[in-house]
DNA sequence: CTGTTTATCGTCAGGCAGACGACTATGATC
DNA sequence: GATCATAGTCGTCTGCCTGACGATAAACAG
């Protein structure tokens, strides 16, 4: 099967980008608004092409900061940095109706960013919670009130936001949705808002403080959540969490 | 960014296959002999082209049946079914010197197979234990007795077998690694070839027994393995397993 | 018949998680 | 300033699961 530049099939490649972060205690995806046809006026995924030079998680990271301004850092896992890693490929032959398109989705883990989103339109970027662009799309034949994701990014996300809840049971990943400095319960909330469920505080603070090598402490206190003075952490150099969190049954 | 057919830029899309099984005690991945430049010679993962009309799960089906004559089942997870699920991409510019080749990786997990590999030249195609093909390449500078593998696929290799030694921890799919009807004893076999350590025959059979929809009785027994007569099983419904096998520490 | 091999059942101790009580230290409210 | 609401932190207890390992069972080889 010898290669002939001119014979092989036309691809384009894509990276698609599911960006997470926790707003206001609920699980939030950035989506923008598509300006062209087709699925013209309907969220998406943020994305864009490869450039020819370019490997697929530089162009996923050059795409997160034109899009948001977010930058990578190079050792994911730290609290305050941004996680990024490949979720997976998605290669339809007609999942973009204009041309074979094959989209390298990647997952976004961010902190909660003070500024909505810097670097994009307003009218066009935005933080939406996964629950209802999940649900919204469960039920397309409903009155395109709020339309669904665009091409098969429903999907997409639905991969992506698996994939988080999944990957903070076993792994310190909670971490990169906080701040540089944040709380058990802070923590706790993230956990909350990833899973959906309600966490028992004195068995989440046994849990994380007693796994070694998860949190560190700095030193100080904090009282931004009311109540008793909160110490507060940094994330530890532990990636995997053994024996894991275990996320409630049913 | 609208889309012109012909301005962006010329990738080419292909799938590679790491293809593992367990024969006689160790973890084996199929390899090919390159017939061509570059790595004229070498060892390399099977696989190829996407088709312009083909899904990336379907390329891979096809490779896979094109190279072995393996069947994928449609209900992976079956026990004597092919489990085949996509692995990771790798896309970096210049993984191949000739062109900008993207190639989306899978995962194949086969149980044993009598024949040694059929549809394909005995000559050029063949397992190869992961361990010899891991550590051969990690001293890459010793003098070529046997060649490392071809192009990145070192790295494909080393992620696949990471994904399965990871993956019968909290799945049934050890059972894609055994034929129909299999023993307690011929599944820990399974999990000592793949993690590469030794399970406590008692302890092994206890869990496993105990995992609701993990195993059912067929009612047979034999003893092809020597030694009093085992109970023969098929793969439950489940897929999952929960609490996961713990695979032990270091 | 005896030793070897593999399968299977049981026992026991330690670790960890879920349920939940108790106490502490803030700010808010009266 | 007393009281209340809120959040954080420490402990206790119980049940489940795992690792270590003893014991028995049923085949085959000599």
């Amino acid at each position: 099967m010898p290669y002939d530049p001119s014979a092989y099939p036309p691809f384009a490649v894509t990276v698609d980008l599911v960006v997470l972060t926790v707003r206001r205690h609920a699980l939030c995806a950035l989506v923008v608004r598509r300006g062209e046809s087709p699925y013209e006026g309907r969220w998406a995924l943020p994305g864009g092409f490869v450039q020819p030079k370019e490997g697929l998680a530089a162009a996923a990271a050059r795409e997160l900061e034109e899009e948001t301004g977010l930058r990578v850092h190079e050792s994911a896992g730290q609290s305050g940095g941004v996680h990024l890693e490949q979720l997976a490929t998605y290669g339809d032959p007609d999942r973009d109706p204009r041309m074979r398109v094959v989209s390298v989705a990647h997952l976004v883990l961010a902190p909660d960013l003070p500024a909505p989103v810097s670097g994009g339109d307003a009218q066009t970027v935005r933080w939406a919670p996964v629950e209802s662009l999940l649900s919204l799309e469960q039920e397309e034949s409903r009155e395109a009130a709020d339309p669904a994701l665009a091409f098969d990014h429903h999907r997409i996300l639905a991969d992506g936001v698996e994939r988080a809840r999944s990957k903070i049971e076993y792994s310190a990943l909670a971490t990169a949705f906080c701040p540089p400095e944040f709380t058990v319960g802070e923590l706790r909330r993230v956990y909350e808002a990833v899973w959906g469920v309600a966490l028992d505080p004195r068995n989440f603070h046994r849990k994380v403080t007693g796994t070694p090598g998860f949190l560190v402490p700095t030193g100080g206190t904090t009282t931004r959540q009311g109540g008793r003075p909160a110490q507060l952490f940094r994330a530890g150099g532990a990636t995997l969490l053994n024996p894991p969190m275990l996320r409630p049954e049913v």
